[in-house]
DNA sequence: AGGCGCATTTTGACCAGTCAAAAAGAAAGA
DNA sequence: TCTTTCTTTTTGACTGGTCAAAATGCGCCT
């Protein structure tokens, strides 16, 4: 059984890559994610490629094998369906459960995966808008357009929000900027680096500097 | 924070006091309750005496201080809530949870721990019969008459069943021998160390050795 | 008192995961 | 081609938790 250690390494590579797909991620960008010191990942990465999860080219970058990205959906499986019970069961604000989940993906059992997925009626996304992957390790495609490449005056439809900044995540449901919503773009500033979006069914309209804006990811809004 | 091992041992320590309380428990003792080496408790044992947890007393034993055993009464709550909230919530047999809640014991924060209770409605005894210490530490007297030492002809109301053997819990639930069951050894046979038991509300009488009828603590019977 | 047996402690080793600091490689500029 | 700079790897050390095996201490029997 992979450490929870090994877990996060692996999940972590997912995301790294979906950043950049098809290219190796950087020893030293991992090292950064990870909070810990490069040389640090050299060793985990080193001790991953020898158990197969995945592709290490000295030098030159790291990639998950076929047989990682099925252990990253899986403890991304466990991470969101845990992250949505806790919103939907316990009662929790979305702004909590990242790092409960965080931690509770580890010890989560496929037993009680199965049991919980069932328990919530086999959702699709987990409360920031994260697709589910499914028990066999398929994930529906994840957007990648943010706020922040959204064309001005055009309707677009708030797909997911980034889940690791509570404070952030408790800013943008004050301001309606949840998953689902209908939102549009009212003007952007290049030079401020800032833009303000509308959300429909809202009266105030809301400013964003980029880096925040980068946190929403949006999709093409649904007809009507 | 007391790493998962660390609340472990404690816990044990807790458990193996309760088996001769107001003695030492020898590190012979502990070591086999962990499934470790005696050399292996005794370093840890010094650890744990130097953070305050437990008094040690060199080759003589070793017992839970104040913090210690708040510390214990804290893992129990965890423990056994998780494994409530698996049979009342989940739907897992009362067989098949404990081994889930000796990982979950240590992952659980104190923020969900207050959910599940109050999802629960402040429980009282996990599904074995145990009782569920509270919030402040407090926990219910544990009753400590076994079958097997039980009057033949009297009657008793099952408080609790050991929970630790999943085969032994499948086999006790078949026979009705629940916690809240009540029942009256119909005889018993030093010899073959063996005892007969009748379940009020049942049929067929049930024949237990003395190994397994340790595993079943009594109370004094419901008045009627 | 002396010796025996058993429980306990000590010692030396190991694995996972980490850091600090030194060494090595690669890429890009002069 | 030679240097400089930046990234990556290597080395040595440390912590927590563990084991195997040797050393030690204590009670008990003679
Ligand atoms: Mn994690
Ligand atoms: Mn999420
Ligand atoms: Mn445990
Ligand atoms: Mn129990």
């Amino acid at each position: 059984m992979p450490s929870s250690t090994v877990e996060d390494y692996i999940k972590r590579l997912y995301h790294e890559e979906q950043r950049a797909p098809g290219t190796l991620v950087p020893m030293g960008r991992l090292a950064e994610a990870m909070n810990v010191v490069p040389g640090t990942v050299t060793t985990m990465i080193k001790a991953l490629a020898d158990s197969g999860l995945v592709y290490y080219e000295p030098r030159a970058g790291v990639r998950l094998t076929d047989g990682g990205r099925k252990l990253a959906l899986h403890v991304l499986r466990r991470h969101r369906l845990v992250e949505l019970f806790l919103v939907q069961t316990l009662g929790f604000n979305w702004s909590e459960v990242h790092d409960e989940a965080e931690r509770l993906e580890h010890t989560i059992s496929d037993k009680v995966l199965d049991k919980i997925d069932a328990f919530l009626g086999f959702p699709k996304a987990d409360p920031h808008g994260s697709p589910i992957p499914c028990a066999k390790g398929i994930i529906a495609h994840e957007p990648t357009q943010t706020l922040t490449s959204c064309v001005v005056g055009e309707r677009y439809r708030i797909a997911r929000v980034l889940d690791n900044d509570a404070q952030f995540l408790q800013f943008a449901e004050r301001n309606g900027l949840v998953p689902e919503a209908h939102i549009t773009v009212i003007s952007k500033d290049d030079y401020a680096d800032a833009l303000v979006v509308s959300c429909h069914s809202r009266n105030a309209p809301c400013t964003l500097g980029s880096s925040a804006a980068a946190r929403i990811f949006v999709a093409p809004a649904l007809l009507q």
